[in-house]
DNA sequence: AATAAATAAATAAACATGATTTATCTATTG
DNA sequence: CAATAGATAAATCATGTTTATTTATTTATT
């Protein structure tokens, strides 16, 4: 059991540690544990869930007759061929629950309507020179009043939540992203998750993107795994996040998975952070300084054509950053697993992952046991279905704070 | 709250993550968090017990009348002065439970007897050229016997486990313990937890030592910090502990906190493990090189005595192994402080704590927020008092185990 | 083919446990 | 003596467990 947590009228949430347990809480516990279960297995019948769970086949009866009546399960046609009674697997209703997913970048942003099930609904597209903060909320606004018509209400009214995925200091990247001086200023002094908790009458969640990404990845991954694991995703800067029994694990300042400042040997040996290395934007340096164009990078993630040499470098570099940043992370947490996702072409990714995985072998890790390197199984949209899972797993799944 | 665990018949625990939560689960959580909260603060009264938990003032009352009918809990003075009824301070009763600590290194062993404030009630210590199991077993057991047959018979009744404290792959060390090649390989094919489980009537458990040392200082550092932190213990070899949410994580295979394996640059740039620059072996060797005698390191923890540029050379290098390190964890997680403790005089010890906070300053940090750089409170002995902490965590605090 | 036995899923009813609510008592200060 | 705060007993409520029963199916037997 963990401690509970005081709920603010906003739906911001105040962790309070040290919180006492009772009944309402017990039920709770065991009906999140219930959904987490389907989640991860697709369906199953209540005796098997009673199995699992160590709970009475009455207890887990009563539970799952009580989320079918809320229209969260759906039971599927009974399996029959086995001895006895025919077991009815019972399964997510997709149209269960609603989660918003805002993603906000440098170049453009999304925002996606999923299922229950986690599968997308609609999916909109902002694409801009650099990113205001009442621009955003105009956009977001204006499309949110559009799903409110297109959709039917019920959908609506089912929505549990939004959650905005975005770096932080947004605004420290104006340069980067090639604003005027001051131009994201605004974002400094606005906070965006209350301005559209204000506009909306569902929770609103506000984390890191990359750490968002990495949420994505453990709530939709497939298959899915409740492997600890450390989570890249190379954006236009890289970022990272980290999964714990099961649970996105944030940290107590909301900083944990900072991976772009992990130090790492650059090739001539000096120590720089893993973002100098493995951001996307030092590849689109590499082509701008050749003088060639390299917007394709950012609008066409399916195919990124012929970069020669450029290419090349960069992902060996960014392997051999990530090869390290790995090994150091396995210092401090035994991961099972590293997860590299990003918004590159599959091609690249599979090769990146291929890259680091070697360079982590030839790396001295006496005294470790590695992890396995794999490819992101949500791919490029990650940060906005991240963004998703936020209110998703507060609200349906077990401990979705920090360790929890 | 948490998944339960099955405990098996030997005291082993098995983690069954999934599990559901019934009355008796609930129960259980609320006495380990009362005695958690008196365990930080020493001593409060029913109703700020009830405030902090938002627990009823009847739910607490009974469970903490429940506590002091076991003799776990002891009511102070009556406190006057105040409007009201006086309030009765309750704190843990130091006789309400002990625990047996027993640290096993390359040069002395330890057993140590605590009671349930932590405080040692016997300590044992036991030198070799190097250690072997049948002598370890041996001189435990009848260090044992001697406890059973001097402490009273209530005291014994009351001992609630032992936690071993042991490098991992200890044969590895036959070289660096100076022993003849294969005199350590006992070692590698006893299990040394079940072969104390089987002899003694209480739990046995088995942690690595430098992560049971972070335990000590979780358990019984002063003052108490629920603050997540990464621990550093310097011995002959370096290791490492991490808290998270105020439990001492583990990971998975147990493997976390390996921080004497993270790699850090060394002087010349090239690439190395921390245990090869912050161990005391290192000073050792140094030493030895000069052809002067070090055994003083391991038999005078209090005082070194004059050892001149070979110490300050070792305690630069610790310090700037120690700081990347702190440096390369902080990406990963979020830590508000990072403690070193270690087998030295506390004068070096407070010297090698400064220096490292002053590299830690000079390194590039953007994106992070650095954690503290603070000195232990538990001391040399944190390794058996980690031992000892094991039993208590697991028997009397809330959530011992891994996250999650 | 008909029938009985075995098996497994599902659930109703009675019960046990533990937290909450309400009311009351107690010891203190002002 | 009024006000206040700590403590707890009794009644109540929520939730999980146990026990017994119902239902639907397969498998073995006649």
């Amino acid at each position: 059991m963990e401690g509970g947590f005081a709920r603010e009228s906003d739906g911001a949430r105040t962790p309070r540690p040290n919180l006492g347990t009772n009944q309402s809480g017990m039920r709770d516990y065991n009906e999140r544990l219930v959904l987490s279960l389907l989640r991860q297995h697709g369906s199953l019948a209540k005796t098997e869930i009673a199995r699992m769970t160590g709970l009475s086949a009455q207890t887990v009866s009563v539970i799952m007759r009580g989320l079918e009546a809320d229209a969260l399960l759906v039971r599927g046609s009974p399996q029959r061929g086995k001895v006895g009674q025919p077991s009815i697997p019972m399964s997510l209703n997709p149209d269960g629950a609603f989660f918003l997913g805002l993603k906000i970048g440098r170049r453009s942003s999304e925002l996606a309507l999923i299922d229950f099930r986690g599968t997308i609904r609609r999916m909109r597209q902002h694409s801009y020179a650099y990113p205001t903060p009442e621009e955003t909320i105009r956009f977001v606004t204006e499309d949110l009043a559009e799903v409110a018509e297109s959709a039917d209400r019920r959908t609506w009214e089912r929505v549990a939540g939004l959650g905005i995925a975005m770096p932080f200091e947004l605004w420290n990247w104006a340069d980067a992203a090639g604003a005027p001086p001051g131009a994201m200023d605004g974002w400094r002094h606005t906070d965006i998750r209350a301005a559209f908790a204000e506009r909306c009458p569902f929770p609103v969640y506000l984390q890191n993107d990359a750490t968002s990404a990495c949420g994505a990845e453990l709530v939709f991954g497939n298959p899915p795994t409740r492997d600890d694991f450390i989570y890249f995703y190379l954006g236009a800067f890289v970022g990272g996040g980290i999964a714990l029994g099961g649970r996105l694990f944030t940290g107590r300042t909301g900083n944990a998975g900072a991976l772009g400042s992990i130090p790492v040997p650059g090739p001539d040996g000096r120590t720089r952070q893993l973002i100098d290395v493995a951001s996307i934007s030092v590849l689109e340096k590499a082509i701008v300084a050749r003088g060639e164009d390299a917007t394709h990078l950012w609008t066409s993630p399916d195919d990124w054509g012929e970069l020669g040499d450029d290419l090349e470098r960069w992902m060996e570099g960014a392997a051999q950053g990530l090869a390290h940043a790995i090994l150091a992370a396995s210092a401090v947490i035994d991961f099972q697993a590293a997860v590299i996702d990003g918004w590159l072409p599959l091609s690249v990714r599979g090769e990146v992952v291929a890259r680091t995985a070697r360079h982590l072998a030839t790396l001295d890790s006496e005294g470790l046991r590695l992890p396995a390197v794999r490819e992101g199984t949500v791919g490029r949209h990650a940060r906005a279905l991240g963004g998703a899972s936020l209110p998703l797993a507060e609200r349906f799944l077990v401990g979705a704070q920090s360790a929890i």
